[in-house]
DNA sequence: ATCGCCCAACGTCACACTTC
DNA sequence: GAAGTGTGACGTTGGGCGAT
């Protein structure tokens, strides 16, 4: 499976191998930050640099919080699934427990 | 076969919050 | 206060599935 993304002016393409995703870097756009540098080749390479990192670490922040955020939905899932038999269970209780109030009260 | 719709997963951006 | 981190919002993609 292959992934291409556009954001602003920068194309980025991914694919999913057998280790997860990895990462196929699309041409690096240097807009106005490269002259904003006086034009600097290193400092513009060094800030293209700065940027893959910051979005590498992004991309997997991203997973790892939508990772956590489907266990905590599991985790209150399973939270709900206790509470409805306990309910059920306390239900059922309080019934038997009229009826035997009820069986005492006619004698 | 293909079209349209829905869903899950993804990457990126923006922004709030935390750490140093 | 700058750098790092977590997360919501958004747009994109591919796969599944029913209708035609």
């Amino acid at each position: 499976m292959t992934n291409t993304t556009t954001a602003g002016s920068t194309i980025v393409q991914y694919s999913h191998g057998q280790d997860g995703d990895f990462y196929v870097p699309g041409e690096i756009v240097l807009t106005q930050n490269a002259s904003g540098l006086g034009g600097n080749p290193i400092m513009a390479e060094d800030q293209a640099r700065k940027r893959e990192l910051r979005l590498q670490k992004n991309r997997e922040a991203a997973r790892e919080c939508r990772r956590k955020k489907k266990e905590y939905i599991k985790c209150l899932e399973n939270r709900v699934a206790v509470l409805e038999n306990q309910n059920k269970a306390l239900i059922d209780e309080l019934k038997s427990l009229k009826e035997l109030y009820c069986q005492q009260k006619a004698e």
